[in-house]
DNA sequence: ATGAAAGCGCTAACAA
DNA sequence: TTGTTAGCGCTTTCAT
């Protein structure tokens, strides 16, 4: 008797002395019922503290009212930024989101995907691990025909839709800005080769230098994941080469701030020895020094929109697939990436 | 025919002339059944891609094998922080964590509760919203006597089981030590005298300044929510009453950061023209200029120790009630509040 | 406008 | 070891 058995609709019905049918249609504002009897229903069931079971209520219906959605980080500004507005377009829009954390790993992501399946939700929204994911379960999803966006690190293969950020666009716009600035000797701090992002901002990267005349070198792109953590082995793997440049291009903020928690270790004065820009930015950025320069991802645009193609998918039907949006970023002037003039003569 | 339907135990049990039961059975590996019949049971269901539905399994079950979890903010990197490991504890006991966010707006904090409910989670883990929150929803799950654990945002005058951060004590230490660098006027940026973490963070700030005989000057305290905007106002409020203090003592690390914005607009620079500390930090705090000197909130214990409570709770019955864990911060000693002699000095 | 019957897919007794 | 019988609480036909 831990668990007081819950009112049922059968409460309220021997209570009001009508069917349970009655009452399930009443609290739904079913137009069979008169507007008396749904009040009366309505006050009694408040009275005795009832609210519907989910699990009955969704079986016998064959709809959750929910979409699963799965992220690989939660502690991320950009992410967690991302599902605040998913949350809120659901809500708008009378979905319960149902969250699934992978913490960036392939095993959890199968698992969490076969419990949200199991959940029956009516869509999906996705956004990968860095690990190379065991794509079977993502063919099962295809498979099942289950209304699925994927968002800002996507699976390039798969027949899916997807809503993500411009990253070569991005990528080029703020490695462009650092070389109008005068820079020239720019390392790259890039994503994995086999995600999206890793290989978008590095193309990017890489074309703004070639339409400047500035060669690519090799060594000065390291490939690594996205945390804080990959930041400080990118900067020790520099600053053991011997060979630093003048700027680094990281393909996340918290690689940027990992870079320059190193740096700080190393007693490298950003930006003045070596400076910085990055790709998204956080709410904090502009509050701390130095303030980063970067582009900025469009986190509460990327989930709305996200959301509002999934609940597209779900209401119209699956015939409009594969549709493609590609969001824009824009460029924040921190107090990094200063025009490279300046730091040489002493003017302020 | 969007949703093709899905394989049910049925399709296995007709598939291999064996009732329903003995697939149900061996499929959750039930010692009634041979292990030759399990494993062509197995075979079977994968080849068809069979999984459960959930609520069928629950409903019949009268058990969810998931808790609820309430916070009124997910873009903040302290509940991230939380949300995580929760996952992550609940996850190893094979607990499926139903994530709500009420955005600070008590009415969504009422909504979700009744979804969490409604999917008869096992247990419910609650971080209460910064308004004064419409108490009968909370009233209401007292008397279902479902298992529940408050954590960080607690409601005082309810009888819940409840895992905090020593707020009075960390404040304390902080606020102490800020004194001990020479800083005398010490205003505060405090919480909703409301909120627990209000209430106590500003005992702790009061308690240290009266313990060396420095008094309390009500105008220097400031009350407002938990977010960089609040700082900003603080800051602001504080420049136009043109006294301003040597430090700033805030509430939280966001409303810090809004502080340091709003200075950097107003040209004061931090922490030469004004010095600040504040309750709490992040991963990021280290990497940046100025890393503020704060203590650090235990969130990885918090979701954790909160989690394990919760399950406890779950697994032994509901007898144990109202335990009371209070976790301890650290003081990190960063970039801001530093020994005030240094500065009027020229020593470096 | 209301209700009776059937069943959603599964699990928990109990029998065989 | 396997199967039968009953539901879980709700919604959906289809009668009334």
């Amino acid at each position: 008797m831990s668990k007081p058995s819950q009112i049922t609709l059968a409460d309220i019905a021997t209570r009001l002395k009508v069917s349970k049918v009655t009452i399930s249609k009443a609290l739904r504002d079913h137009p069979d019922i008169s507007s008396t009897t749904k009040e009366r229903v309505k006050e009694v069931a408040k009275e005795l503290g009832y609210f519907p079971n989910y699990f009955a209520r969704n079986l016998s219906s064959k709809k959750s009212g929910a979409i699963g959605v799965l992220v690989p980080k939660i502690a991320h500004h950009f992410f967690s930024s991302i599902i605040e507005s998913i949350y809120d377009t659901a809500l708008k829009h009378n979905y319960e989101v149902i969250l699934m954390v992978s913490q960036e790993d392939s095993r959890r992501e199968a698992l969490h995907l076969h419990t949200l399946l199991s959940m029956r939700v009516d869509g999906l929204l996705i956004s990968v691990s860095k690990m190379t994911p065991d794509m079977s379960i993502f063919r099962e999803i295809e498979k099942l025909h289950i209304p699925t966006v994927f968002f800002d690190r996507v699976l390039n293969d798969l027949s899916f839709s997807t809503v993500t950020t411009d990253d070569v666009d991005g990528a080029y716009t703020l490695v462009s800005h650092a070389i109008e600035q005068g820079f020239r000797k720019i390392a790259h701090l890039a994503g994995y080769s086999h995600t999206n992002i890793g290989i978008h901002r590095r193309q990017g990267y890489e074309r703004a230098l070639q339409e400047r005349g500035i060669g690519i070198d090799k060594n000065w792109i390291i490939e690594g994941g996205f945390a804080e953590i990959d930041g400080k082995k990118g900067f020790q793997k520099l600053l053991r080469s011997g060979n630093l440049p003048e700027m680094i291009f990281t393909v996340t903020y918290p690689v940027a701030l990992g870079v320059i928690s190193a740096a700080k270790e190393a007693n490298i004065k950003i930006p003045e020895q070596l400076d910085i820009i990055c790709f998204g930015g956080s709410d904090y950025n502009k509050c701390v020094y130095p303030s980063i320069t970067c582009v900025e991802q469009p986190a509460k645009d990327l989930g709305e929109k996200a959301t509002l193609l999934l609940l597209q998918k779900i209401i119209n039907g699956e015939g409009n697939s594969e549709k493609h949006l590609v969001l824009p970023t824009q460029l924040f002037r921190g107090d990094t990436c200063q025009p490279r003039l300046k730091k040489q003569n002493s003017e302020r």
